[in-house]
DNA sequence: CTTGATTTTGATAACGTTATCATTTAATTA
DNA sequence: TAATTAAATGATAACGTTATCAAAATCAAG
């Protein structure tokens, strides 16, 4: 009885075709129906209590007005974020998502993008787990890719500028005159992606006639969980400072690695920032709820989120004189309490 | 061309009816098909490409496959690892999942519930913004909650066993030899529903002849963000320090409320756990993090996320004869660095 | 008041699957 | 081997919407 009358029913009721009761109750625009038959319309189906079956029109049309976004973990404190600003965009022009995870897990990723394809959704939005993600399988779907790896030519991609954003840290850091910085970053599966991490540094440094060797960077597997990497960033760093460092300040790659430098330096009484600068990258949460509180080169990811969904959105509506675009978006640096002028050691 | 192939056109290739192919390709069970005819049907799919039409099926069956998840704010670090359980628990049942964010207002997450119908859901899991919320809407839909309310008669629940939880807090902070035991928890729109807390409190204060006042109680609106919360847990913290209390710990109903006491601890010069002793509740990433390390009493979030997804799919295929069930798992109590025996003030 | 253009409405055919029932084929028993 | 039962396959009707094209109504202009 709820949810059983169909639009046949209620063009019976008012005495029209079912055609035009469809172009009342869900025809796109307001087009093509006197003000008079839209009320007596209207009205019909309120009486009877119609609701429009949407598994019905989705077959008819093939398609669902869902997209899906495709990320490595949910429990990863960068992504929620980012979900919330597609999700809060999406909204607006009337579409659901579908959020899909991987684990990191390529083979999984790839499960997830035959899954889009199959439940047609209308578009993705992707991080992908790696640099050289497959994305063959996506080729019909409007993408849009969240990532600023110069390994996905002819995708539009959309992400912060991380470069740029480490480079405005390693200045700052600079600035308060610190000479000998080390760099915190991950590695492994991520590896080919941040090779490019290195050479800021070592550009940076040779540009100012800074020291910097391999012995100032500290590397750390990122594609488990936060926990994990936390854990293993835990180690790299109590190993980094049994070496008994010249490092004044530390550069992290994300915010994870920051907090367990900034953690095992409590740890053993290394005063932060007087003692050691700690700057980290993302601006998750937990960097604002520790103490000291964690400077941090922010990537505003609600925004990228919203924005990754405006543009999916617009390509999916107009796919034809679509052009294909790169969107880099400064990062901010956030300055809190692990970051400081230089002091003397000892 | 690609996905343009029917189970017509496999019906003619392998000179079958279309009935067979149905029953061969998307069949329930591997019932009633010859071995013979499954493995024609199977390469003649293959052959031509055959994709099953999700979309037609959900249509003609009226069924998606899929349940929603609703919940008050992904941002909120207590909810992605309930997603995550759900998700790892229904990817086994080949069900997707719906994610709805409420953020906390009644009104979204009652367009929320309509939504779920409309989008013909199977099945939802649901936790509730607040103990009132209205589930009218849901009536035909099978649901199971995520709350220890009980305000929901009649209603499946999966929830922690948050008094269990916190009465162990509370031993191991008396074994610790505390006397002066401070309540921090969370207040406003929640308040009907942590009323509970200041009773458990002050029943263990007396069972011990222990101090406790309204004095002892610290309160803070949760229903915001986590950002905000935090926030305004450190004034609400600042403000109960500034009183000059007897307090040599305290328990948080949850880590953000925790870490926030930490925090100004921290700030404040005041030793945690030396002079003051600090447990939280959840069991949030954050917690692992923060130094000193967060002593936590652990609500298995993933667990809860995916025994409910079980609960659900069951209630979900075997509606009949389902029987109503209040489930609640204990909490466990994880020591970690914020808390100590009692020592002298001064 | 006709004619032609334009707007509004109507009739109807898909869309691809699943479900129902009828029919054929195979298996079993007397 | 015929009769009976069970298993396997076939024929076909929905499901409720949208899209297409045809018909009717309205409007504008000569």
């Amino acid at each position: 009885m709820s949810s059983k009358a169909t639009i046949v029913d209620v063009a019976r009721e008012c005495s029209l075709s079912q055609a035009t009761v469809a172009r009342v109750l869900n025809g796109q625009k307001e087009i093509q129906v006197k003000e008079k038959t839209r009320k007596k319309v209207l009205s019909a189906a309120r009486k009877i209590g119609y609701e429009r079956n949407i598994l019905a029109a989705n077959f008819r049309r093939q398609k669902t007005k869902s997209i899906a976004i495709s990320i490595a973990d949910l429990t990863n404190p960068f992504f929620p974020e980012l979900i919330k600003g597609v999700q809060n965009k999406i909204r607006e022009y009337g579409y659901s998502i579908v959020q899909l995870n991987n684990e990191w897990n390529p083979k999984i990723e790839q499960d997830n993008f035959k899954y889009m394809i199959q439940s047609r959704v209308e578009g993705a939005i992707i991080s992908p787990s790696h640099p050289r993600a497959d994305l063959k399988v996506l080729e019909s779907l409007p993408i849009i890719l969240l990532t600023n790896s110069d390994k996905f030519l002819g995708y539009d991609t959309i992400a912060n500028d991380s470069k740029g954003g480490m480079i405005l840290a390693l200045e700052r850091l600079f600035e308060f005159g610190h000479r000998n910085i080390a760099l915190f970053m991950g590695g492994s599966m991520m590896s080919a992606d941040s090779s490019w991490r290195l050479q800021i540094m070592k550009d940076f440094c040779s540009n100012r006639n800074m020291f910097f060797s391999e012995d100032l960077c500290i590397k750390c597997d990122m594609s488990v969980s936060s926990l994990e990497s936390f854990s293993q960033a835990r180690t790299a760093m109590r190993k980094f400072l049994s070496k008994d460092t010249p490092a004044t300040a530390i550069f992290a790659s994300n915010d994870i690695l920051a907090l367990a430098a900034l953690h095992v330096a409590n740890e053993k009484g290394i005063k932060v920032p007087d003692e050691l600068s700690i700057i980290g990258m993302d601006g998750i949460l937990s960097g604002e709820i520790s103490y000291p509180t964690l400077t941090t080169v922010e990537k505003n990811r609600s925004q990228i989120g919203s924005l990754a969904a405006k543009s999916l959105i617009e390509k999916i509506e107009a796919p034809v004189e679509w052009q294909t675009k790169k969107i880099i978006l400064p990062c901010k640096l956030i300055e809190r309490g692990s970051s400081g002028p230089v002091r003397e050691k000892k």
